[in-house]
DNA sequence: AGCACGCCGACT
DNA sequence: GTCGGCGTGCTC
């Protein structure tokens, strides 16, 4: 017998089929899915690789045949269907077969070790510790007793994570009120009892005709349109609670960010120990655990990340892909692989029902739902018949013009000293990115735009003029406005420290917090601003993107955007798409409880049709709109596109490959080839990166002369320089 | 990815 | 003559 075997490297150069003998003795041992131990060279190495295939001949001269060493783990670690699904990855995402199966389960490597553990000694009452330290000088020590509560046990890996203080941990040990163990792993994340079953909430009739829709034969993928606040989660928790009892299984999908613990806790209100989560801070071995649960029917719903779409549930009936709009569904790194694409192919091959949630579609995805590709179900009101908040768009040429030079118009002024008043709270959002990178008029709000591609010109400070990211066209920046003849031509720069600076001018007296990529370097402050503005111990949150979506913070009544215009033209492809998502988003956290929710937009560009629909909720009104210019200007999903990037240290280098590749693109038939040009961020840890885009109608021959690309310029160009697909979505 | 093979210039 | 730098090709 020959087995068929997948090296485990990263080298494409080895990621074929090599073909060894089964020894006698491993006859019963080798199945397909099976590690296995190989020689290898011609030292012959020992090797590990993956057993993909089983047959009874091989076409290699017997000569070089060779003899499988042994068999690791004992049992396969690849189901069949897993094998075929790392094909597919192979092909969609051009990567390397064992990459493709690496991503798939995370491979038992180390023992189970064991770690140090914290329980509350014997005969200890926790309530009365609690009680017994109100004093603030003991608020650590509070902390820990209070996650003891609720978790009955602290491991100290878990102490980081958690941001649990280690010495007042101690300090309860040496007073006794703690003691430690080891413990086995295992122990120290499996589900600890205790939890207060949840009863289900009655259902509205557009939740009840929601979860008919996820639960009927319908093959297709179901987008699930529900606007901000309309109980979503409540759908998915029925749905997947009607699975289980026909003895399914259910993958629940979330954004990568600090938001998998609130929706996890729901969860676990609901099924209790059924269910797991996986979290990027989690070790392979921690997620191995989870995989083992879940492979052995101990765990039947798991909820995580993208990397979750890989647990290998038996009986998978459902796949919730909870704020499918959301970017983190594809990975950053190669092999840039998009979960919810993996999640289609899944389901289908799993008969399993896909549902894609979200308040705020991709263009992409209105449009397959529009024409019937997917299934489509709304809930069009929020939980309660709560109101949906009142937008007032400001125009900031007017406020200008008018005399008032500060960043916050007197109606953003205005309403949130009336909300302060009232105790209540403030959101403050303000788009950074690309947000000096752009140049616009302060007295008409014109912004210079690529009239090539309908998208912003980038300015570069080094070469002192205005790019095209898309076609790389340059001009002059120009010192007065060519629609209205003003001098006031400017490069956006205030940041968000500027705006909590003049906050804190402003309301010398409200309670601040900030939130962007500054301050939310160090471990889960992240997850600590947010908590503590949810908790009220601040009146006024201010941040980018980040505060954007997910968390329901009950008290914020006033929502202000400060300049929906960064959001407008970040100066690529697609970028209305997300400002209009992400306006929306941030207009729904206002009024979510009692419906008395304010957004102030401002923006220099009142009459955008971005503007408007996101202000009037007319989300229709903007996707048909979006479509229309799409299809004007032929691009997705009018046309299948790619955009290659190369990067490297030597940026000649990097330019010689890109515009090898534009050349190699070119021969594609009914391939329109655009650039080079540098990406939007020319140099990224050293690395320049420079792209081309090519666009066609036949989006299987656009990726088959991706590939081939790929394949003749990784070669010619060795090491040093990298080239990358990226297919927009 | 490693590793051997082999071609070529430089040096004992 | 011999050493070693590196481009090329192979690994079941």
């Amino acid at each position: 017998m020959i087995a068929q075997v997948i090296l485990d490297t990263s080298s494409s150069q080895l990621d074929r089929i090599f073909d060894y003998e089964i020894p006698f003795l491993l006859l019963s041992d080798v199945a397909l899915g099976v590690r296995v131990q190989v020689p290898f060279g011609n030292k012959n190495a020992t090797a590990k690789g993956y057993v993909v295939g089983l047959r009874e001949e091989s076409d290699v001269p017997e000569e070089k045949l060779k003899q499988i060493q042994s068999v690791l783990d004992g049992a396969p670690v690849f189901s069949p269907e897993e094998i075929w699904l790392a094909h597919w990855m192979k092909e969609r995402y051009f990567t390397t077969l064992s990459r493709a199966l690496q991503l798939i389960t995370p491979t038992k490597e180390n023992r189970q070790r064991r770690e140090k553990a914290f329980f509350l000694a014997e005969g200890i009452d926790l309530d009365e510790a609690i009680q017994g330290r109100e004093n603030p000088k003991s608020r650590r020590q509070r902390e820990v007793l209070l996650a003891l509560q609720t978790k009955g046990v602290v491991t100290r890996k878990e102490l980081g994570a958690t941001g649990l203080s280690l010495s007042a941990v101690e300090t309860l040990t040496k007073q006794g009120i703690l003691v430690s163990r080891m413990v086995e792993k295992e122990e120290s994340i499996a589900y600890e009892a205790g939890w207060e079953k949840a009863t289900a909430h009655a259902l509205t009739k557009e939740q009840q005709a929601a979860v008919t829709a996820i639960l009927s034969e319908d093959r297709r993928p179901l987008l699930f349109w529900g606007v901000t606040g309309s109980g979503k989660t409540e759908v998915y928790l029925s749905a997947i609670e009607t699975l289980l009892s026909q003895g399914k299984t259910a993958i629940v999908l979330v954004p990568e960010i600090a938001l998998t613990p609130q929706l996890f806790s729901r969860f676990e209100a609901r099924f209790g120990a059924l269910v797991a989560c996986t979290h990027s801070r989690m070790t392979k071995q921690e997620r191995l655990l989870v995989w083992q649960k879940a492979a052995a029917g101990e765990v039947r719903v798991v909820i995580g990340p993208r990397s979750a779409v890989f647990a290998p549930l038996p009986q998978l009936g459902l796949i919730v892909v909870d704020e499918a709009h959301d970017q983190s569904y594809r990975s950053e790194q190669a092999p840039r692989y998009d979960a919810r694409e993996v999640a289609q192919v899944w389901c289908q091959k799993k008969k399993a029902k896909l549902v894609l949630g979200t308040a705020t579609p991709s263009v992409e995805q209105y449009f397959l739902a529009k024409g019937g590709d997917y299934g489509l179900v709304e809930l069009s009101k929020r939980i309660g018949n709560v109101a949906v908040p009142r937008v007032d768009v400001v125009d900031m040429a007017e406020e200008l013009a008018s005399g008032h030079t500060l960043m916050f118009s007197r109606r953003l002024l205005y309403a949130m000293d009336r909300a302060l008043k009232a105790n209540k709270q403030v959101l403050l959002f303000l788009n950074r990115r690309g947000f000096s990178a752009f140049v616009s008029c302060r007295k008409c709000g014109y912004v210079a735009t690529c009239d090539h591609c309908s998208v912003a010109y980038t300015y570069h400070g080094k070469e002192q003029n205005l790019q095209c990211h898309y076609c790389g066209k340059t001009v002059p920046v120009p010192t007065v406005c060519p629609v209205c003849g003003s001098k006031y031509i400017r490069f956006f720069g205030s940041g968000t420290e500027k705006v909590e600076a003049e906050v804190r001018r402003l309301f010398p007296k409200a309670r601040i917090l900030r939130m962007d990529k500054d301050t939310t370097t160090k471990k889960n402050s992240y997850h600590q601003i947010l908590s503590a503005f949810a908790k009220k111990e601040a009146d006024i949150l201010i941040g980018t993107q980040m505060i954007a979506k997910g968390h329901d913070f009950a008290d914020v009544v006033l929502v202000g955007v400060l300049a929906a215009d960064g959001l407008l033209f970040e100066g690529e492809l697609g970028s209305t798409e997300r400002a209009f998502q992400l306006l929306t988003q941030v207009i729904g956290r206002a009024g979510r409880k009692e419906g008395n929710g304010l957004a102030v937009v401002q923006t220099y560009q009142p009459r955008h049709y971005v503007v408007q629909a996101a202000a009037k909720h007319q989300a229709e009104a903007f996707y048909e709109a979006e479509l229309a210019a799409r299809q004007m200007m032929d691009y997705p999903p009018f046309c299948a596109m790619v955009c290659v990037m190369a990067t490297g240290e030597v940026e000649e280098r990097v330019q010689e490959m890109v515009t090898a590749a534009k050349e190699k693109l070119e021969q594609g038939a009914g391939l329109e080839v655009l650039g080079p040009s540098p990406a939007r961020l020319r140099k990224i840890q050293n690395q320049y990166r420079w792209q081309v885009f090519a666009k066609g109608k036949d989006e299987e021959a656009l990726r088959s002369q991706v590939k081939e690309v790929l394949k003749e310029l990784q070669g010619r160009f060795g090491g040093g320089v990298h080239l990358q697909p990226i297919f927009p979505g």
